[in-house]
DNA sequence: TTGAAAGCGCTAACAC
DNA sequence: GTGTTAGCGCTTTCAA
């Protein structure tokens, strides 16, 4: 009583409060099993008096981890693939959680796809990382994978598609064909694709859930595509251009971004999304929650993309490590007004 | 070269390969003047060749300084509060990045304003909090302050104007001013308000900039103000309410969320936002830049909050700790097409 | 079931 | 300027 704490109480405080060994006190906190009932009950009573809390350091040292789990944060990425990303973050701060992880933000220069990750790796400030910035290939992988560091990806490897690391990813042709069958239910027949350039492997994957789903119906996809910048301008230009030329009832997008510029022209030609032409974005933003009159949005399923990630990790950072190799879940569709 | 590394090479690895002791290697990396440059040269050399990257967990244990910076990201806000949040992150973690600081993210129970705080701070696993979530008053802050925590709050103690600890906050009614000013320069003399109910600091800090604005050019506040929930629903059916009775001529809005609403009721009643009707709202959010034909709004210098939290936070991690008070920062206004 | 000894990798304090 | 000693707080042997 007398001894105020100079800092914070350690093992050896608890133990001498609890006439118990420090290693006893161990125990109790990490293998309680291995007590006696009422040494244990002695134990807690003094970790409770106390307010004992492991300290992180000495803990990490010991046991080599540090119970930290790496992201980066990617200083600016396509407009709404940034929001979506910032959901999973929300998604795998709570998760984590959930598994005794914490999440470890970090930056790198976006040049640079490795930058930031070497330091920490080397340093054993985290225990595993989440990589997320596959869409362009992904050379963190080959890295991480060549440096022995645990990682899972969010995105699978496209440009390495034997690559044997474990990933998490989201069927977007799955997304396309969901959007696409509900506007050929509705009765469209006359379906336009607005997408990303040829160079975007999530873009190429988007378009043919498109296309092979107009083809599975019999319908024709000629003349009927383009393929733009991912700003609000281009899908105004193209769906202009589209409008002219091919007649579409309605459009399908890759992104909200897109979808936003169609809305756009529409409202140029006084025409009415939902009524007169059907659109169909991605990525559920808050801007397709927000617009007039609603905007019918895929939706990836991120929170469950967090919670397969730290499955995942879970298993990696298991003993025995456990891998199992890729995850594709399957998005849903946000029904609103504009279709 | 015959020995791989079991694990990461050491100091003493390290202090080996140069033929120095281990301690020479800890000055080398922490504090390089003191050694002779030749000495130095050799040390960096054998860094160099290893691949030498001081263990944190070590270093950690040993200064009792772990070099991260918590932040508790709030489950769900309101609305566009969040996306505003998620841009201060990214700031932060960039800005925090320079002064040799990461990010760690945890989440608690939204109910528990100080849920996450406490395990984190007697774990020692970070140095400092950033606390943001002080529109509730701070609990967090006298919580914190008991337990002799360093933290940096964004967002002043409204609550307690009396309170010492350090904070960085952005003038709401400063945006507000910016942005009724800028109306009144269009030559509107009938602007109304929509904000949020009473119990919010930030929306009365918000509505104050506009009413005194209005007062000081002489023009009239009484029957122009509504005071509604955050939502788009809301804002439309404020903004129509008030069409109907107040006939203002434009608006400025306590967010993108309310002023979206205003633009729906606008595109109801056949009138265009900026040429019939001015819309301004806040926080400039994706939203806003998206939309038709663009909504002004307050724009937060979050890169900036981001700079001063970082600096205040040095100060106060510092020897000596250094504590500034408050810092208050001001909007700029986005103008687009809505006013 | 509990305790004693050793050491994770680093740096603060001091001696040389 | 450089080396030696000690110890941060914890957990992993292993012995009692």
């Amino acid at each position: 009583m007398a001894k105020l704490p100079t800092g914070a109480p350690t093992l050896a405080d608890v133990a001498e409060r609890a006439g118990v060994s420090r290693q006893t006190v161990s125990n109790a906190v990490n293998n309680p099993d291995l007590l006696r009932p009422d040494t244990l009950a002695r134990v807690q009573d003094a970790i409770e008096d106390l307010g004992y809390v492991p300290n992180r350091a000495a803990r990490n040292l010991r046991t080599r981890a540090s119970h930290l789990v790496g992201l980066r944060m990617n200083p600016a990425q396509e407009f709404t693939a940034n929001a979506a990303m910032d959901r999973f973050t929300h998604s795998l701060v709570e998760t984590s959680r959930e598994a005794g992880y914490h999440v470890l933000l970090f930056s790198g220069e976006p040049q640079d796809p490795v930058a930031g990750y070497d330091d920490l790796l080397r340093s054993t400030a985290v225990d595993a990382f989440v990589v997320t910035d596959t869409y362009l290939g992904n050379p963190q992988a080959a890295w991480l994978r060549e440096r022995r560091a645990t990682f899972v990806a969010f995105g699978r490897p496209w440009d390495d598609p034997g690559a044997t690391h474990p990933w998490v990813d989201v069927d977007g042709a799955a997304g396309t064909e969901i959007a696409t069958r509900h506007l050929i239910e509705r009765g469209h027949d006359r379906i336009a694709w607005i997408g990303w350039r040829k160079d975007s492997w999530i873009g190429e994957d988007r378009r043919a859930g498109w296309s092979r789903t107009l083809k599975a119906h019999g319908l024709s996809t000629t003349g009927m595509a383009s393929r733009v910048e991912d700003t609000v301008h281009s899908g105004r230009e193209a769906s202009a251009v589209l409008l002219d030329e091919a007649r579409p009832s309605a459009f399908v997008c890759a992104s909200d971004t897109l979808a936003m510029g169609v809305l756009h022209t529409l409202a140029e030609r006084g025409l009415h999304p939902g009524r007169d032409i059907a659109v169909v974005g991605f990525d559920d933003s808050q801007v397709a929650q927000v617009v007039q009159p609603g905007l019918t949005s895929v939706r990836q399923p991120l929170e469950l993309v967090a919670v397969e990630v730290v499955k995942a990790l879970e298993g990696l950072l298991g003993a025995p490590p456990v891998t199992n190799e890729g995850v594709m879940l399957t998005p849903t569709l946000a029904v609103r007004g504009s279709s």
